[in-house]
DNA sequence: CAGCGTTGTAAGCAGACGCTTACAACGCTA
DNA sequence: TAGCGTTGTAAGCGTCTGCTTACAACGCTG
């Protein structure tokens, strides 16, 4: 637990290696999900031995849970809950350099089971969670699963089952009409 | 391609052993997912040698595409359009003995690619075609594909991810919410 | 510089997967 | 009853999976 030199060029540079292995498990279990991501593409993107991510992290389900740990929360606490719905949205949409994948990770590893499986749920409790507060509706927490649902739905029909017109529309045009009719939905009564 | 007789307690049916393959696949595939169901799995349910899937079918996909031919446009041939939503969803809030599965396996065979998503792809076009027809805005197929896509996040949300209160809601409740707000996506302007 | 923990590599293990092959048992027809 | 196509079985092929092991190279500390 020294203190590590940050100077690049380097070699034997673990912090470095765990960092690489990270990054390339973040991007393609957004891009593949959990289960159709393989320890030997991670680590050939990570461009180290795969052996080093059983060293590092344990367990192929383990990297997901160190992954998740670090993106998952990131959006919820940078967005305003006023603003989560409509930025996760539109961020689902727009696919190209968007920083924050949870929710893609999470559509996309839909069928793991196992702590894949926990995470996601709990991802999608603190999704929920933040959602829930934007109604006084009695039954809030219902209505912020739905509306939860729908994003995952769209993002489900839009870029895994490629259906048209829906995944060639102009995001703009699809918020219109989402955010219409989750008016009924997340607003408040006052 | 001579008559075969259909009295009971015979050995040796090749109608029978591909019906029970059928089935059997049918009930897996909704379950499960392609990718997740193993042919051995299908086999063994069947109550057959796992050889004779390939005899009879070909290949796991030639198989997948015998299941969705014939269980999913039963369904949208019985349903009036004007009662396929909430028929649908009603058929996947109430998981237990439904007979129509076609969006259970159309959502748990998200993942995969291939001719499965071929197929996933033209399943999902012909549900969006029926609910286009209700209403008459200029954007119906879009505000279409948008309804189905609520539909499969719902179920995907309650059913895979099990995220509560949605998963353990009644589906009266449910059916209540998503109704009011569909209204505006799918009503006619008369 | 000797020792040793750390970082990295190469090879392989056991199991699961889709699919194929070789062959046995059956039953129709000539 | 002899022949032959049909139906069913058992075994295994090649590949991929997550994960482990044996070992080499490095660099800090005594």
């Amino acid at each position: 637990m020294t203190a590590q030199s940050e100077e690049p060029g380097r070699k034997r540079d673990a912090a470095a290696t765990r960092q690489a292995l990270l990054d390339a498990a973040a991007k393609l279990f957004a891009e593949r999900g959990f289960d159709r991501t393989t320890v030997r593409d991670i680590a050939k993107l990570a461009g180290v031995n795969q052996s080093l991510l059983f060293r590092y992290f344990g367990s192929k389900e383990a990297l997901f849970e160190a992954v998740i740990a670090r993106s998952g929360r990131e959006q919820l606490a940078a967005t305003p809950a006023e603003r989560l719905f409509s930025t996760s949205l539109r961020s689902m949409l727009d696919p190209a350099g968007q920083p924050n994948r949870a929710l893609e990770t999470y559509l996309r590893s839909s069928g793991s089971d196992g702590v894949a499986a926990t995470i996601r749920h709990e991802v999608g409790r603190e999704y929920a969670g933040v959602l829930a507060t934007l109604t006084d509706a009695p039954d809030a927490e219902l209505r912020a699963d739905l509306a939860l649902a729908w994003l995952m739905g769209i993002a489900l029909v839009r870029e895994i089952s490629g259906l048209e017109p829906l995944a060639g529309a102009d995001p703009d045009d699809i918020c219109r009409l989402v955010l219409a009719a989750t008016k009924t939905l997340l607003e408040r009564s006052e």
